[in-house]
RNA sequence: GCGCCCGUAGCCCAGGGGAUAGGGCGUCAGCCUCCGGAGCUGGAGAUCGCAGGUUCGAAUCCUGCCGGGCGCACCA
């Protein structure tokens, strides 16, 4: 509809010009909106604003100069008129409107997918924490961003692949091999004292105990260094175990997961390096090997192998992101935890030491989750171990309901989570109010087919009787649905489709307690009909971008 | 100290330059003889942190300041 009357604005202003009525063939960039109060009409344009200094003319002489052009031909209007400071208020007919819900039946899961991404290729890399621990409530919102994104874009034309990246290398994995290994020592009476910087939480014993069960004593009698790495190797797997279960019950699906130690194994972190001593990019300072990032703009070189010859995380990143583009993707999206932003200037910078350019490659920052219940916090701390895993949010509110209301937020504002609040089954929690259209709008067709009427495809003497001002405004909802998918798929946020959906929800409420589905008048009925199967498609459609389900019934 | 993010009603948040700033919670007053009340209608409640600037027009863009969070390792 937007576009449409864009088209007409545009061929009236060409018709005034050429009677002489403007002073310039020139356009600006003509913008169509839905102004906020009804007596604004249902869309205006700014096009007489904005072209005043290029006309030299008042905005309100140009805005009357082009409506006679725009009412000539188009029967699409009851009027048109200038107001306010200069803007063009278009007032649609009514009748203009039902012929949108055809397209909603027609297009059903495809209904509102914007044509962005032409089969490009691209990446979207999410979670990705290290299998050192249990994933916890913020790798949750993590999940649920990073999923819904790629589904948005996948629906938006785009080729996406899901991506974990497992840190299966590294300092972090020694010590995750030294705390087990320390708990294993005590379980045959080695009194060790434990290290503050090995992982305090009672996983870790667990693991020990299955080390314990499946091969006994055995690795006491190891030297130490080997006895460690084959802790961490078993911890990292059970680890990693884990957390692919716990995503898979939060519905997640990868389509690859990606390991840092392949990349040492096919010396492609060391190819990256020698390359880099060869272009100068990787220079010796300090004993130590340096990255240039700051002809990239970061602030500061970064080391990539250290004094001691370890190679540190930044250089199989710049490895890992090289790799990424080599294996395809034009274009790459990286979820992370917001406290990691300090790291965007230096990846940025490999990437674009590698030739590629800025607009390749996204970070999409998720803030923390502050976890409640009933208001008050519920303590929290990595470090002490004292994390609330994602498996028992999940056990206690359900995924559904934890997957959206980490999607109520944009993703960089910090979000409470109430866990009380979550299994509420109340207005305060937004997933049932949505989810309870789709399933009273399933009723209604149980209804109807109980009473054996028949539904009917789409024909203008039938849906001429929608006219209710409530059903012109939900069908106009409906029609907004395509934009807001671009602009979340554009902004990268999905947040977007769940306050759309919200507002359908609500507009769907407001209309069903006016008036009545199945009514007296037959004609009516099977318009109406027509309509809240139409609605009921465009709440599945937006839930299931998200990785919600919608419910026949509750 | 430097960098990034945030500051919108009592509380939690939407608002990618447009007219009279929206929604939820809470609060007050109402709505089921009727398709699912997990619902609906209407009140009250806002100096959009402060001050400048750009613009015909700023919650939105720019600069400075104030307040909060997070980062600033040869850690990740």
């Amino acid at each position: 509809m937007k576009e449409t009357i864009k088209r007409l604005v545009i061929k009236a202003a060409h018709a005034a010009y050429e009677n002489g009525e403007l002073n310039s063939p020139d356009l600006p960039e003509v913008e169509i909106e839905a102004p906020k109060f009804g007596n604004q009409g249902d869309f205006s344009t700014n096009f007489a604003m904005v072209s005043a200094s290029i006309q030299k003319m008042a905005p309100k002489k140009i805005a009357e100069t082009i409506i006679p052009y725009l009412t000539k031909n188009a029967d699409l209007f009851d009027k048109v008129e200038a107001a306010g400071p200069g803007f063009v208020n278009f007032f649609v007919k009514p009748s203009a409107w039902p012929p949108m819900l055809k397209d909603v039946h027609e297009k059903g899961d495809r209904f509102g997918a914007p044509d962005l991404g032409k089969g490009e290729k691209i990446q979207v890399e999410f979670v990705s924490a290290n299998p050192t621990g249990p994933l916890h409530v913020g790798h949750g919102r993590g999940a649920a961003v990073g999923d819904a994104l790629a589904r948005i874009l996948s629906f938006s034309g785009y080729d996406v692949q899901r991506e974990y990246y497992i840190n299966d290398s590294g300092r972090q994995i020694n010590t995750l091999g030294r705390s087990v290994f320390i708990r294993y020592e005590e379980l045959y009476g080695i009194d060790v004292t434990f290290p503050d910087d090995c992982y305090q939480g009672g996983y870790i014993l667990d693991i020990a105990r299955e080390i314990q069960a499946s091969r006994g004593n055995d690795l006491l009698e190891f030297e130490e260094h080997r006895a460690v790495s084959e802790c961490a190797r078993f911890a990292a797997k059970i680890i990693l175990d884990d957390i692919r279960l716990d995503l898979k019950t939060f519905g997640l699906v990868y389509d690859n997961w990606y390991s840092e130690q392949t990349l040492y194994d096919a010396g492609k972190v060391d190819g990256v390096i020698t390359e880099g001593r060869e272009t100068g990019l990787v220079y010796e300072k300090d004993g130590a090997l340096w990255f240039k990032t700051t002809r990239f703009g970061d602030e500061k070189d970064r080391v990539v192998v250290r004094s001691n010859g370890d190679t540190t995380y930044f250089a199989s990143d710049i490895a890992y992101h090289r790799e990424k583009y080599d294996r395809g993707f034009s274009r790459v999206i990286d979820v992370w935890g917001a406290d990691h932003h300090g790291y965007i200037p230096r990846i940025r910078a490999a990437i674009e030491a590698s030739g590629r350019g800025k607009e390749q490659f996204d970070v999409i920052l998720i803030q923390l989750v502050n976890l409640l219940r009933d208001g008050e916090p519920v303590a929290m701390s990595t470090r002490a171990g004292e994390f609330v895993a994602l498996k028992d949010v999940i056990n206690e509110v359900g995924s559904e309901a934890a997957r959206f209301i980490f999607l109520t937020r944009h993703h960089e504002s910090p979000l409470d989570f109430d866990l009380a609040l979550a299994k509420k089954k109340t207005n305060d929690n937004p997933v049932y109010y949505v989810q309870y259209v789709h399933a009273r709008i399933a009723s209604i067709i149980r209804n109807s087919m109980e009473r054996g009427i028949e539904t009917v495809p789409y024909s203008e003497e039938t849906m001429a009787g929608l006219v209710a001002p409530e059903e012109i405004s939900l069908i106009k909802t409906m029609a907004e649905y395509r934009e807001t998918v671009r602009t979340a798929a554009e902004l990268m946020e999905p947040h977007r489709i769940t306050y759309y959906l919200i507002t359908l929800a609500s507009a769907f409420h407001a209309y069903y307690n006016k008036h009545r589905v199945l009514c007296e008048d037959p004609v009516l009925t099977l318009a109406r009909l027509y309509l809240v199967m139409a609605v009921k498609k465009v709440i599945h459609n937006g839930l299931s971008l998200l990785g919600v389900s919608s419910p026949e019934k509750m």
